[in-house]
DNA sequence: CGGGCTTATACTCATCACGAGTAGTAGAAA
DNA sequence: TTTCTACTACTCGTGATGAGTATAAGCCCG
């Protein structure tokens, strides 16, 4: 079972997502493109024994940037979606990574963008978003009455469980399928009909696209592994912890209870130091390995 | 940040991880490879707009198969991995893709594998698989008593978490880790010393890792997203649904707290229609798609 | 034709996770 | 001393989940 002749030369890259948090924002690190920002990439060369370790590699070697956590996040191979640069005609396959960063991380000389400029509907945590009443859902509800029964009917079920419309409750994972709809609706730069008239800063070919899958995975996964610890320092205070969660997840958390959730699960431990706050000083607490032994799925999230 | 010459041509793959469950029994699609069996594997064509679409067409024209439900699972790009047609030193990426058809499906020409006979230790319906304490454990404590003091550490609470040892839990959803550490230990054919001493059903190059890839994914969502369906026929008792999740999770579920979870849930609905059984008919059930809507994270599993 | 087998189906009970809220405490700045 | 900010300790109600008891409905076999 494998095609025989007629193949066609792959280019291969990896496409880097490198996340951090600082002050409650959530940062992607990005490269100045020709015309838009794009993100950091590069390719695996004869010495790299893994593409993770490509990744690093060139991370650091252009970025001086030692990643902590990386993950292989997706592998995005459409025929569209081609640069200037690859040959007519080509696939280029790009396989995208998502790494987190403390963030005392040095900045370079890159650009950090803000996850929420890029995707301003996503962040709900100072209430419902504007631009989703404004403009999105007007948009969504137009798009939605073209064509056949069936067709309207499929539309709008999509668009309801995308943005929790009539009904449905917004689901903070559905990033990506957020970004495809509004891409496919017009609403997005890299896809408007008239240049400037998109939601969010617009990136480079399809990497925004890559920015909304990280943002999705990494709200998913801090609900049952305790990657949020990968953003923070060594101590952190609870506040502190809950915000980063709460940039991440876009939604703010009730305090008491997330206390509740991350002290009783065992995943943090007390320093015995103090911060100094602008209220009361807090208590500052580290990550405690040992949860990974005692818990299934140690989240710093609610499962919902 | 692109990094500039040197680079190395790239061989990309598609493999299929073609799952179905007949019986109780989840089975992979496999085709026999000069030694040991593989996976059903193509490569794009420039016709193929998309890497999945790509998939579709090479499942329908090679093993006559109508994809249902197509994920992509992960891309492998080690440098080792490289099988015998590839040319030596270049780098093959395998874009590994999970897909899943109902039990109905024609079986085609080619071998379906039960995917417990190539990963026995993952098979807990009929209590703990012997080969755990047999042979793997045993192993584990020798591998973990190997090295300096921080390593032997590092060693033993890795091997205790992907295999709940110690105190820990077992984790269905570890079956990539798991795999993983059975290979450094050298307990699985592909890369055991001597031929034939390994654990469970060898195949091609990593494709057995593959599947272990696919599993785990798999286990994790069928908690949360309703897939099992894709495996299962139009209609179905909520006995053959639960021997279906069952089977994928390998472990036994509370018949009377399952029937609750999915009734509750909204998952399915009646048909009208009965099934004979072996003892009392069972009244026919059919997905209910409307739970989409209703659900953030409609699954037919518990979470834990 | 009735006992015994198998499977379906209906409840109960205890525990725990989670959303939401009340109340009081500790330090800093004005 | 007031006031602000943030920390910390509880309580309550609801719903999900694990575990178990009880009953119903067909089938097979003697």
């Amino acid at each position: 079972m494998t095609t025989g002749a007629g193949d066609q030369p792959t280019l291969a890259t990896l496409e880097a997502i490198v996340l951090a948090v600082t002050g409650g924002t959530p940062r992607v690190l990005c490269v100045d493109g020709d015309d838009l920002p794009r993100l950091p990439a590069g390719r695996p060369s004869a010495g790299d024994r893994t593409l993770e370790l490509a990744l690093r590699r060139f991370a650091n070697e252009q970025a001086g940037l030692d990643l902590g956590y990386v993950e292989q996040l997706y592998t995005f191979g459409d025929m569209n979606r081609a640069g200037r640069d690859a040959p007519a005609g080509a696939r280029v396959l790009s396989v995208a990574y998502l790494a987190l960063v403390h963030e005392t991380a040095p900045l370079a000389g890159s650009a950090w963008s803000d996850v929420y400029d890029l995707l301003p509907w996503e962040d709900h945590r100072g209430g419902r978003p504007p631009v989703l009443d404004d403009r999105i859902v007007p948009a969504l509800a137009r798009w939605a009455a073209k064509g056949s029964r069936v067709e309207r009917r499929a539309r709008a079920e999509r668009a309801d469980i995308a943005f929790g419309l009539s009904g449905a409750a917004w689901d903070g994972v559905r990033t990506l399928e957020r970004y495809e709809l509004l891409y496919e609706v017009g609403l997005v730069g890299e896809a408007a009909a008239r240049p400037g008239t998109g939601i969010g800063l617009a990136m480079a070919i399809d990497h925004r696209r890559m920015v909304a899958t990280a943002l999705g995975r990494l709200r998913g996964k801090v609900t049952y592994r305790p990657v949020v610890f990968e953003l923070l320092p060594e101590a952190f205070t609870l506040l502190q912890l809950q915000r980063v969660v709460e940039a991440l997840l876009g939604r703010m958390l009730h305090k008491q209870n997330f206390r509740r959730l991350v002290e009783g699960a065992g995943l943090v431990e007390p320093t015995g130091e103090r911060q100094a706050t602008s209220g009361r000083p807090a208590a500052t607490f580290r990550f405690r390995r040992e949860v990974l032994r005692e818990r299934a799925r140690p989240g710093v999230a609610p499962t919902a």
